[in-house]
RNA sequence: GGAGAGGUUCCCGAGCGGUCAAAGGGAACAGACUGUAAAUCUGUCGGCGAAGCCUUCGGAGGUUCAAAUCCUCCUCUCUCCA
């Protein structure tokens, strides 16, 4: 692949590449030295699950790799215990190292469906961190000041607001900045909400005499609600680790203005496609089976084409055509009748009577697809039935 | 160190002795309409099998027949002054 055609790929999906020009440069230095550029990302051991807008910045880490040059993850373990402030309008409560470490391990099996295992380094701040005195520290915080801090959204707007801002907060960048110069990085990947954090990255490299890296930075994958960005606290993610029915369910679910926004940035599928896909829109095809094709494709990327068709024909079935689902949740019971309510809070499809209630009354109980709202109802148990409740929570009863 | 303002149910935010399981909004859930989209409309939104009861308003005590509301101490946050 010609440096061009390497460029044009990389810059894919890309929102900010700071400073464009340097990294040509790197790329043809590295074409022409053979030593492979050091690509950094780093992650914040705070949760274990690893939902795909994480994986936009990894998903380009791999495209790195795969043109030869290395990935380096940095397990925040340090900056862990700060959280970063980043994006955040609150301070985050620190973890303990035993549960970092835990962390750790669960998050880098999600990582690996993506990465390519023999061209990825596995870096722990403490290996650089661990070691360093107070001297360090200090002369690390000064090379830079409260002002550039605060010329910082993220920091002013907490301050400005009245908002508790942590001494320790602003420890963040200046450790990510340096994480740069101990592992020598060429370039570093983020998303764009990350930009001060990866442009103190240069400014520390060039503190210590070393080639500043380039910054990529990629877009923030709006989460499946459409409107704030993908998290776990809003419970708007894809994980990694859901199964194919959850992914393509919630694909399903995201508002349409979403689908090409996904197809962009969680898809492998080229520019080129994604145009034909904006066309349809624009000819007024319905959003529908645009979303499915975008389902079926995310679906594809981490369980493969068979799957990703069973996921599409089973969801037609049950939505479409309001089928039972066939791999439904089985219970037994002794008994030979049951009250409604505890049938419904045994199966786990209410968590408590209060709920189970509420749910009779609203008309969203079904047995054998018969609606129920009596609750004082009182089932009998003679062989099989499946119980529905809402759209989407289903269980199968069978009389042991 | 001094002065002031605060910590309320998932979140924001009212309440300032009983009528408070606690207004309003958001989120969430359910129903209608659909394409498991959006928008909209309706309803629900601490727990317990009902009447009734139990737990909740930063923490611990206290006053009172009665406390989210009053008092004491503690704790955390913010603002201003050194």
């Amino acid at each position: 692949m010609t440096i061009e055609e390497q460029v044009k790929l990389l810059k894919k999906g890309v929102e900010e590449i700071v400073p464009e020009g340097q990294l040509i440069a790197k790329l043809k230095k590295s074409a022409k030295t053979g030593k492979p550029l050091r690509i950094k990302y780093g992650i914040d051991p705070t949760g274990s699950q690893v939902h795909i807008g994480h994986l936009v910045p990894i998903r380009k880490m791999r495209q790195f790799q795969d043109l030869g040059h290395i990935g380096v993850i940095i397990i925040g373990d340090f900056t862990a215990q700060i959280g970063d402030p980043t994006g955040k309008n609150e301070t985050r409560p620190t973890l303990t190292k035993e549960q970092i470490m835990i962390n750790c391990e669960k998050y880098m099996d999600q990582l690996y469906t993506v990465l390519d295992k023999d061209k990825t380094e596995v870096r722990f701040q403490t290996e650089w961190f661990g070691s360093m005195t107070m001297a360090d520290v200090i002369k690390l915080m000064g090379k830079f000041t409260l002002a550039q801090f605060m010329a910082h959204d993220t920091f002013r707007k907490r301050y400005e607001s009245g908002l508790p801002l942590g001494m320790h907060e602003i420890m963040y960048p200046i450790l990510q900045g340096y994480d740069s110069v101990a592992i020598e990085s060429d370039i570093e990947l983020g998303a764009t909400e990350q930009k001060f954090n990866l442009l103190a990255g240069r400014d520390m490299q060039r503190y210590h005499n070393q080639e500043e890296q380039v910054a990529i930075m990629s877009p923030i994958l709006m989460g499946t609600d459409g409107v704030n960005k993908m998290g776990k606290s809003l419970n708007n993610y894809i994980a990694v680790f859901d199964t194919p029915k959850d992914k393509y369910g919630k694909v399903m679910s995201i508002p349409d203005n979403l689908i090409i926004n996904y197809f962009t940035y969680a898809t492998n599928l080229s520019d080129e496609e994604i145009s034909a896909v904006q066309m349809r829109l624009e000819a007024g095809e319905n959003p529908k089976n645009l979303k499915q094709l975008l389902a079926r494709e995310l679906v594809k990327i981490y369980h493969g084409q068979e799957i990703a068709q069973a996921e599409e024909d089973a969801f037609n079935s049950v939505f479409a055509k309001g089928n039972i689902p066939d791999d439904i949740e089985e219970f037994s019971f002794a008994e030979d009748k049951i009250w409604v309510i505890k049938l419904l809070t045994d199966t786990k499809l209410c968590q408590t009577n209060g709920e189970a209630k509420r749910m009779l009354k609203q008309n969203a109980v079904s047995i054998d697809g018969e609606k129920v709202t009596d609750p004082d109802l009182e089932i009998e148990l003679i062989s099989e039935i499946v119980v529905k409740v809402g759209k989407r929570r289903f269980a199968k009863i069978i009389k042991k």
